[in-house]
DNA sequence: CATGAATGAGTTTTCATTCAT
DNA sequence: GATGAATGAAAACTCATTCAT
């Protein structure tokens, strides 16, 4: 089990670095020896750990995938659900949603980056996919506690979580100052409330 | 006359070759030989058209943003705004935005390249910044005849813009039976226009 | 003639742009169009005028040869011989290649390049061949004149020319306040006119 | 230390390939493919040892003046200086010039290179002036000691080392039996001495 | 397991030269 | 004669990958 762990330690020091790399660069301008070098690591242990760049880059996707999900169910099991009505709890994801994810320009960068490389990537675009329906069913799981009809939680889910991924490309493209994400997001949240108490 | 004719002709000609590559490989990853193979011509004629493979680039995202422009000023000019209501104006730019802009793949396609480059490189972002922007205004105005306040319509077409862009980048990413951009598409603009009335 | 002329003004104009080039680059990295340019004419016309960029090469060779002979001969005729003695002659003739010759850094810098041009390239080295040799005889004349045995001058003035060769290559390689080429070069020329009057 | 040395063979493996390319072609005109071969190994390497062929350059230029000067160095170490008179030094000195250095064809064809890539290289160029001065102060040390002034000898030696770039740059161009550069050496070697003891 | 030397395919770019108009 | 569009060979350089130690 050390040895495994070692293992993985290694791996995900790894995907790590390549996490950060990509924050300046895009994967394709990324070099192994790049990556090697954030990871601080020989750049042929990169080989020894995974057998191409491609493959490097499918771990990193599941692996970004599962910290960004992991972040969520951190932050929902510290939630006290007891007591809290389920508009309260679609309020409160809303705003996890803008202040954790969507505003978060490093994250969104990365996203940006992923969906890129998936458009043009089956295996990725697979596993992007499945990413975006497990949380399009999360979203529209509350939004149907929170009083929706079947098919009106999953349209609504799919166009909010469109929505913060055009406002994630918006908040990496656009000037900060001329563009004011952060104010465009709890208008819309108060829209999406207003909307849903009716 | 003729001489600056056949210069402009062979511009667009091989643009519109990057704009076709682009459909199957990312801008990083086409070669400037792929492009002139696309293109038909010698991969020597691309550095006597652009001084460089970033100048093709350049030059490409300026092509791409004002046809892509140009398709709703046509679209525009085509309208019979005469008795028309605000209202109409404002259903019918959503329309015209689903059917034409956001369900069209190929430029989905070609857009969330775009939006990766530019998330990179700062010559990209600013044009694209600058296309956004001029996107979000022409929408801001109808929003503004349409009845909605300054600081609204701002709002409400920065989201809107922001919504598309995820659509779009969905459009490609996600499974067509599976998420059904269109139904999504329609049941959001009659959300919209439901709370434009209130 | 008139024809000839204008051919001949052609070939001239296109020779002194590729002299205004080398005091820049060398000749291997300048271009057909960079002599174009600099001759404002238009890049094809140097294959009208000359069959390759060697045929240039070539030509300019014999250009700056002969226009460098010129100033020279120029000097001389401007001399009045009448009553003047040959060791005055000699030490005239001196002082004009101090001057004119070996402190020109512009003429020295072109004397280098086409020197090394000369090592590698058999047709160049005969023709500078050429022009060291009767370099070499007009100075040997004047030394032989000047009283200096026939064996004498013909060493003298080889080592001479050498000598101003190597000056040259210095006053464009050294740092002019470091080496002080015109102190070396007027104190070496007094060394010699004490040894021919010894 | 066997990686050390790997690493340092390798290299000068590669700049005395370089060497060799340089008696039959400039460096401008010499591939780093050309040096691959001349070097016997892949062209990649290459780029793995030095960052750019100018870097292959600037530590050649530094190879070849230390290996040049190792030639003295080691000339100088071998000499019987004990009650050697400072004149027969000097004597011995020049003849060592002359023999090993200006007469030997190869090398003067390499300071030819090296003293045109000077004229347009700056960094070249500040190199090269260095080595030139460490062997003017050697000379002028040598012939301070044989009784010349501090100016004299400074002058002395300057004017002596362009001689010699001169003639060296002679041996390479003139045809050896119409030039005679060793006769013309041994002459002036003759000249230096005689004029020395007056 | 780790290292770093080596390989070779592929990229962008430059440029002398040709040639139709 | 003059122009500038087109060609294609060759250059420097990058990099994923392999492999001996």
């Amino acid at each position: 089990m050390a040895r495994k762990n070692v293992q993985e330690e290694r791996r995900n020091q790894i995907l790590k670095a390549l996490q950060r790399c990509l924050l300046s660069k895009p994967f394709n301008e990324t070099s192994i020896k790049d990556i090697a070098k954030a990871a601080k690591v020989n750049h042929g242990v990169l080989h020894y750990y995974f057998k191409s760049k491609e493959d490097i880059l499918l771990n990193f996707i599941d692996y970004i995938i599962s910290s960004y999900r992991g972040m969520y169910q951190e932050w929902a099991a510290g939630q006290d659900m007891e007591g809290m009505s389920h508009q309260e709890l679609l309020r409160r994801s809303l705003i996890f949603m803008n202040e954790r994810i969507t505003l978060n320009r490093d994250l969104s960068r990365i996203f940006v980056e992923i969906g890129e490389i998936a458009s043009y990537h089956r295996k990725v675009r697979t596993k992007l996919r499945q990413a975006y329906m497990t949380w399009i069913d999360t979203f529209a799981g509350v939004a149907r506690k929170a009083g929706l009809s079947e098919g009106e939680s999953g349209r609504f889910s799919r166009a909010l979580i469109a929505y913060y991924e055009g406002m994630s490309l918006f908040s990496v493209i656009m000037d900060r100052e001329e563009f004011d994400a952060e104010g465009i997001l709890s208008w819309f949240q108060d829209q999406v409330m207003a909307a849903m108490v009716r």
